[in-house]
DNA sequence: TATGAATGAGCATTCATTCAT
DNA sequence: AATGAATGAATGCTCATTCAT
């Protein structure tokens, strides 16, 4: 069904069916997500969620599609300001970071997704282009800053895989800190040294690491 | 059962069903890997890794101590036998890229049930301990380094989890670069830019990165 | 799901698979009682029963409560409506075997699972509990007959022990009887004496055998 | 094989497994009885039994020949010494109680098997015949006594299953008296009124209750 | 004789999906 | 538009039995 055609109503049952899995896959991980509990916490029965997206896979499609949006409505027109592309690499860790801080549950969400959706044969999961074309939009980056000369001549996918994987290893932190809780408390000890989890902290400390890492120059 | 009150054949049986839990782990995911499929790959009934290891679960364990035991033969005497903390990061980052190379289908089954393991409470992974004894670990060699005034006064728990990140990352490239096959074939087009995936290439670029990073300077 | 907000139709469905576990239990015995073959009686899928009553322990415990409701119906106003207590010993014992001509199968589903059903651990069953209560509300009815000079001076323990036993035996011997069929038909030869099964000549051999014994003296 | 052809260590082998496996049988029951178990408790492989006795089936016919010929050795010569009935029934109640005290284990053993063998087509247990033959045989003795007129009117099958159901009520109560342990300690408050669990007594109790029940009067 | 490795049937349970209401 | 009853396939596991050594 095309989202034109569907009623206002609809459109209101898809989105918070779509919370309620966000939900669910933040706070109980993929493997405990299932149908009856994605229903149960949206106070629903099971079927309605077939009703509505058709089964489980779309239903996982749909989460990955809101939280992608989230994360790009917050991150491109940002990158696009900046001047140089220090500055957007800068704004890149910063806002990927941030978007963990104000969207914890989608990202942790569609972290989960990402690792263990599968495909029905025994292939690489469904989602896994994301995270390719993750790596190749940051080449984008990397590459304008080369062309510009503020960066040294380095491998632009070994240094966009580094970038990524030190960004995406901070969710699995942040849940091993945070089991279920909530990040926002009492952040002691450093960016990451006590039981609250600084992402200001961690964002500054990893901008003025690729910074060095990048241009091979202290950030000014 | 105590491994030395085991039979020679027991324990050839133990070695084939757990190799055969790796390949299926890492060819397949962790969805896929059940004790029918791990059983028949081995050619073998259902009920033999029951009456082998228990249950799935020790299986599973078997696998994560073979595994970390591979690993910690390849890695720990190397990193101890450098003079300097910067030597220690370098040979600690290329004895991780190494790993991938030398034993990439257990690399990528450590991963899948570090990944995907559940327990039954909901709580975090069984697993999730070994990741954070990775990050504590990483953590001593750079405090060492902070110590000896080699490394810059950086957060060492942040710059372990962008290390650690960055290197966790690469298994995935692995796989979306050789979804099944050998990873051995023509390196074409630079360190990570083909088909091909030089790991020898990328361990280069990622000590420079973290050298970089680090110490503020380039390697010698 | 306490049982004021299930529908009719599932308290119906429950209730068909209830009396379905009672009849397998009863014609085909614990061991073969499985999940499996109570829902091909209910001409219904495996998964029913457990989509209704959650797993097997708790469709045994629904039968055991079932079955103990009609038993507590039967028997407790009657005996608490007697004026002696030798009175109330004939009722018990006139209950209980008026009980199982009655309801033969609950009982002995009943029989079953209070013999079979095993806790994981190993200890007493779960239902070993039901036993020993039956033995010390015994003891009560005994007590009162010996406070009031009725019953001599006896154990209170030791006779209630045997009056269970000897009330408890009969089904057995109801089974070797009638391994299948039903007990209603041509009971020749006396109480006990054929195929018959005269349980209300029972009842009254019972009552004189245990005035006897309690008493000392021939029920009036 | 016939016992004649039997070597001595084929003999001995057979002894030792059966009373291992009256050993599990008592103390973890006929559920937890498996065949591996028995073999572990023996120290020997589980092979061995099949080899041994050809099947699971058959070492259970082997339990409950030994104990049989065991209870059929202590009875039998008693009863038949006794110069009246009403003696008969005292030493019958006697024998049987104290078979209990001397042999907790076997006979244990034995009503797990009575009570939880199971024939492959759903009908009465292999072993509910030897049920029956203790009611007839009990009979004969009942008869004897009224034949002489030492016992009142009654019917001979009732009051049979009276006696058998008392007796056979008293493991139960002696397991769960002592679930694991020993019956030989501190028997306080009574006959069977406490932690200890006095058979003597107990034994006196069933014997003046039956006494009076058969014969109407205080055994002298 | 004895071993222990291996089998295969049977078990309870979970879960996405379907469908009459 | 929603329900909830029902399905059927798949999973991990247990266990008596078999058999080459």
């Amino acid at each position: 069904m095309p989202p034109e055609s569907r009623t206002f109503i609809e459109e209101a049952r898809r989105a918070q069916i779509i919370d309620c899995a966000i939900e669910v896959l933040a706070t109980q991980g993929y493997a405990h997500a299932t149908m009856a509990r994605i229903a149960a916490r949206a106070r629903v029965s099971a079927g309605v969620i077939s009703y509505h997206f058709g089964g489980k896979q779309q239903l996982i499609e749909a989460v990955v599609e809101k939280v992608a949006g989230l994360a790009t409505d917050l991150m491109v027109p940002r990158i696009l300001a900046q001047p140089t592309a220090t500055e957007g690499l800068r704004v890149y860790i910063e806002g990927n970071l941030e978007f963990m801080r104000l969207h914890r549950e989608p990202l942790l969400a569609l972290v989960e997704i990402i690792t263990h959706a599968v495909s029905e044969g025994g292939g690489p999961g469904p989602y896994a282009a994301q995270a390719e074309t993750a790596i190749t939009d940051l080449m984008k980056l990397l590459d304008w800053g080369q062309r510009t000369g503020e960066f040294r001549d380095f491998d632009q996918r070994a240094m966009a895989i580094a970038i990524r994987g030190a960004i995406d290893a901070v969710p699995a932190r942040l849940l091993a800190a945070h089991p279920t809780g909530d990040p926002t408390g009492d952040p002691t000890g450093g960016p990451t040294g006590g039981p609250g989890f600084d992402l200001d902290a961690l964002a500054r400390e990893y901008v003025t690491l690729f910074t060095l890492a990048t241009t091979g120059r202290n950030p000014s």
